[in-house]
DNA sequence: TGATACGTTCAATATCAATTGAACGTTCGC
DNA sequence: GCGAACGTTCAATTGATATTGAACGTATCA
């Protein structure tokens, strides 16, 4: 049977945690180092990385960096050793919240800033009273909904529910 | 100036929609059909979105029926018209609710199975009291957080804020 | 009934982002 | 100072998946 061994039951998880992060478009090889090193017990460097898992160099550098930078990674330095080695923190609710804030965080920027000048730009055009005033009213509402929605979302966001929740 | 009449405007929310969703790795085209179809005074036929937004009647179809799924959009007769016909919804916190559910939920199952299985296994391991114990034991503890975690963010998943928040 | 207008499907293709690996700079031991 | 061991960078490549469009089934109307 598979799975009946440690060394087993790792690999499996390294194989769904890779099939995880893939699909959910954040590389397969984010999910495979981060889980390669949570289930290590000791720390890993990035030789060991590519050994384990066979990526390449480049790849275990430039993922330990973003994981390290999510905090979900620590660099710890071992006496007499050149090399940098890292282990897993466990404090996955910062993790996550640390890791959406930059990769969806920055992506909403471009719609907020446009949100913002709409709304000026629409109060202008109501002020002018000229044309189009049928069309304006009705963005000004469509854009008004959207605006409510990401006021809630973000209150929601910053709110310590989730901090005590997610730990 | 850009933006200075409501169809600019329009487009620029689409654009932006557009690339949100892309860069988001939902695919250029939903931001895209949601974002014109909820910027429409008037229901909208498959045709107007191969039209307005350049795409193939395909890519329309099965992003309409997905739209549909989650909930953002819904189907409108009008007398006399063959055609399909789609307006836009606009409580987003459903929306967006059951389409993290479709997109992540299922993506997790596989891990979930695993984590039940690996505990189950572990348990039987450790009756055994064989060789590798250090080993598993580490295991042991290491999946356990991971299961307290899953715990924490089902039940904050299924909780009553999120809902009241999101609306 | 035949012809037309739709919506759907899915294999082929295009597009985008993840991954590689060679080249580079730096640090350390000798 | 020299060579080896590391980590980093980035242009090229690969791989995944979004998107297309031709073929198809079905409903509608004359």
């Amino acid at each position: 049977m598979n799975g009946s061994t440690p060394q087993q039951m790792r690999r499996q998880f390294i194989e769904a945690a890779g099939q995880m992060t893939q699909t959910l478009g954040a590389g397969r090889v984010l999910g495979q180092v981060f889980t390669h090193i949570y289930f290590s017990r000791d720390p890993q460097s990035l030789d060991d990385l590519t050994r384990a898992l066979g990526i390449s160099k480049g790849s275990a550098s430039m993922i330990v960096r973003q994981l390290e930078q999510w905090g979900a990674l620590r660099k710890v330095w071992i006496k007499g050793e050149r090399k940098d080695y890292y282990e897993a923190l466990d404090h996955f609710g910062r993790i996550l919240r640390r890791a959406l804030l930059e990769v969806i965080g920055r992506k909403m920027e471009v719609g907020d800033h446009l949100l913002e000048e709409a709304d000026a730009r629409m109060q202008e055009a109501v002020a002018r009273s000229n044309n189009d005033m049928a069309d304006w009213s009705f963005l000004r509402e469509r854009v008004g909904k959207i605006r409510a929605f990401r006021g809630r979302a973000q209150r929601l966001w910053d709110s310590s529910i989730l901090k005590m929740l997610l730990k």
